[in-house]
Formats: C-alpha cells, structure tokens, sequence
DNA sequence: TATCTTTGTAAGTGAGCGCTCACATTTAGA
DNA sequence: TCTAAATGTGAGCGCTCACTTACAAAGATA
C-alpha cells in the first residue's frame, strides 16, 4: 500500500466523503464506507482525523474559507448590487457543484445534527450567507434598482431553498443536467422577483 | 399498559414517527425511538407493521391520499389559473405544517433511499406534484395570465424547493413561526416570477 | 547502515440497529 | 363463563456503527 502524508490523505478522504454524500446519502456515511473509497482501511482514517465528526468540520471549515469569505469580499466591494448578487450567486452555485455532497450536509446538520458544536458551525454558514445576501438586496432596494414592494426576508428565504433544488436535480438528472446554465436560469427568475 | 387496536396504533405511530422526524432528523428514527414516543415496547411496533419500511410506506400513501389526490382534484377543475395555483399551493403548504416530518423523509427518501421500491414510491410523489404545477402554469401561460418569457420547467424546480426552506425555517424559528403567512408571503413571490 | 517517526493493517471493543420469538395479558365473541 | 384471537413484553439474534489497539513496515534523517 502506497503511503501518503496526512494533508494529502485527509483531501481525498474529504472528497470520499461528500462523493459518498452526493451519491448514497448521510446514512451510508461510514467510516468503513469511507476507507474503502479512499482504498484504505478503517484504521488509516484515524491516523489523519481523530473522529468522524472531525472530517465534518474540516469539509464546512473548507467551505467557509474557499466560499463564504470570497462571498463576503463580493457583499463589501465597490461592484454594483446587481453585479454583486450576480457574482454572489455564481460562486454559489459553482462550489456546490463542485462540491455535490455538502448540500446534504450542510442541511442535515445544520437542522438535525448530533453535536450541537457542529450543528452551531452549520448554521453560522448558513446564516452568514443569508446576511450577506440580506445586506445586497437591501443595498439594491435602497438604490432604487430594484422593486421596495418586496420583503426581503422572504427573498432570502426563497433564495436558501435553491441549494437543495440545485441538489436534488443534480442526483436525479445525473449525467445529462447542465451545471453551466443552471446558475443563469435560476438567476433569470431571481430577478423577477426582485425588478419593480 | 392500555391496549389499542391495530388501525388507532398504526395512526399512532405514524404519528410519532413524524415527530422524531421534525424534532430529531432521519439519524434518530429508530424503532427503540418510535416505541419509546408511543408509549410501548419494541415487539409492539411490530404487531401493526411489518417492517420500518412498511411504517414509511404508509406514511407517503396517507400523502398520496390526503394531498396529492387532492391536489390533483384541484389541477383539473374549472377554477381559473391564478386561483388552481393559490389552492394548489396552500393545500401543499398546510400540509406540510401538520404533517412537519414529511419534507425530510420525502427528500432524503427520494434521493437515497436504501430500498428501492421505497425510493420510486417517494420520487413519484414528488415528480406528480411537479407535473401538476407544470399543467397549471401552462394553462396560465396560454391564456395569457402569466409571461411567456419564463421556462416553465425552471419555475417548477424553483417551487420545489419550497418544502424544504419551509421545513427549515420551522425548525429553526420553532415556536415565533407564522403559520398562516408563509403561504401567503411565498406566493407574492411566486406570482412576481409569473406575472407579465 | 541504523534509528525513529509516520502511515497502514487487522482484529477487536461496546453500543445501537432492525427484527424475532417465547411468553403474558387483555379483549371480544360463543 | 370459557376460549381464542389480538396486543404487549423483554430477552436476544446477527449485524453495522464509531472508534481503539497491538503490531508491521515504509520513508526520512543521521
């Protein structure tokens, strides 16, 4: 067996765990599940995080510094509130597809999960993205772009929901669903809602 | 311990498995758990179902019956567009509200579960429901109430999405969530995409 | 080459899972 | 009142779970 170091070890066992996400779900979720994936055995897993719960955190900490921090450089630039929520949504979109399984995480934990120090960090991403979006449409209303008839909790509740549709398409639809235009169109009925 | 016939414990059950759903996620749906909220032992639960599989099967056909069928109804009567969509809508949020387990079994069933008959059971339910809605917007949309500059297929997978946010904001916002507005706050925004 | 840290293996732990079964008790009908 | 069916109990089945541990061997450093 090829030996690798830990950094290197624990990015594919990261990716076995949202591959095994995307395509058989939480409850299939194993450490057994997941050696045999990265080709390993139980114990190997070990050496590189101390419990399940560990690689958890490491895959959202991951999301938080490669996603959420870019959303906020887009939510606090000089770009227009349209171009914002444009780029805002895109990189959205673009991570969640690239990285299918952590969708089903992300909801599963946020709402259910076991350790209520996990369940805090799921929700914070959760709701940091929801403010940041908040902070753009009101920046879009206040200037008048877009229509002050709307509720803009509604809208960012509205908005939430497109990660789990962005999912279920995707295990449904598999090969022939188009990841590229899917953030367009979705961006199409966005602003309806929003145009006065 | 009080006995009670098959068809009162069967509702139950149903019941409490419902409960466990919305409370504490698909991970905590055990049959130690489900007999422990009913108030029996664990061979009880067995005397009115056969399997966990059987409980869950009941429970989307108690779907089929009081929702679907329903809406069903609804998409083919003489109502106008505008108002089959309201009823469509309100009678899929309403029971949703009452029945507050089903979203998470629905969605995770449908994309993961272990059981494959289970598994097209659930995504025909969801995949009817969607026809329907698709009916009902053409309809809109060829006698010119709504755009004809939307895809209709993208609002479609736009609205299914809701069940889930719906299911997240109850969760979280527990006790301080209005009911009754959801729906109504949601289809504002559902009649903004659709409108001309 | 010798040594030591790092990485992987294989067998094991106790706990919980869905489910079964021998047995007890209640309930309904003859 | 007697009997048989329906309902509930509690121990226990084989299995998988997250995780541990004793041991082996690769790779780096000297």
């Amino acid at each position: 067996m090829k030996r690798l170091n830990t950094e290197t070890r624990q990015i594919l066992i990261k990716q076995a765990v949202q591959e095994i996400l995307s395509t058989e779900g939480m409850s299939k979720l194993s450490i057994k599940n997941i050696a045999l994936k990265v080709g390993v055995t139980e114990g190997a897993i070990y050496r590189h995080f101390n419990s399940k719960r560990e690689i958890l955190m490491s895959i959202i900490n991951d999301m938080c510094d490669n996603l959420v921090v870019k959303q906020q450089e887009v939510a606090n630039s000089d770009l227009g509130p349209s171009e914002k929520l444009f780029t805002f949504f895109s990189k959205q979109i673009n991570y969640l597809i690239l990285n299918k399984g952590i969708t089903i995480l992300l909801f599963s934990q946020a709402v259910h999960a076991n350790d209520s120090n996990l369940k805090e960090k799921f929700l914070k991403v959760l709701l940091s993205q929801k403010t940041l979006l908040k902070q753009i449409i009101e920046e879009g209303v206040s200037q008048g772009i877009w229509s002050n008839q709307i509720n803009i909790d509604d809208f960012t509740i509205f908005y939430m929901g497109i990660p789990t549709i962005l999912n279920f398409e995707l295990v449904l639809n598999k090969e022939n669903f188009n990841h590229e235009e899917f953030g367009t169109r979705m961006f199409v009925l966005l602003k309806r809602i929003l145009n006065p």
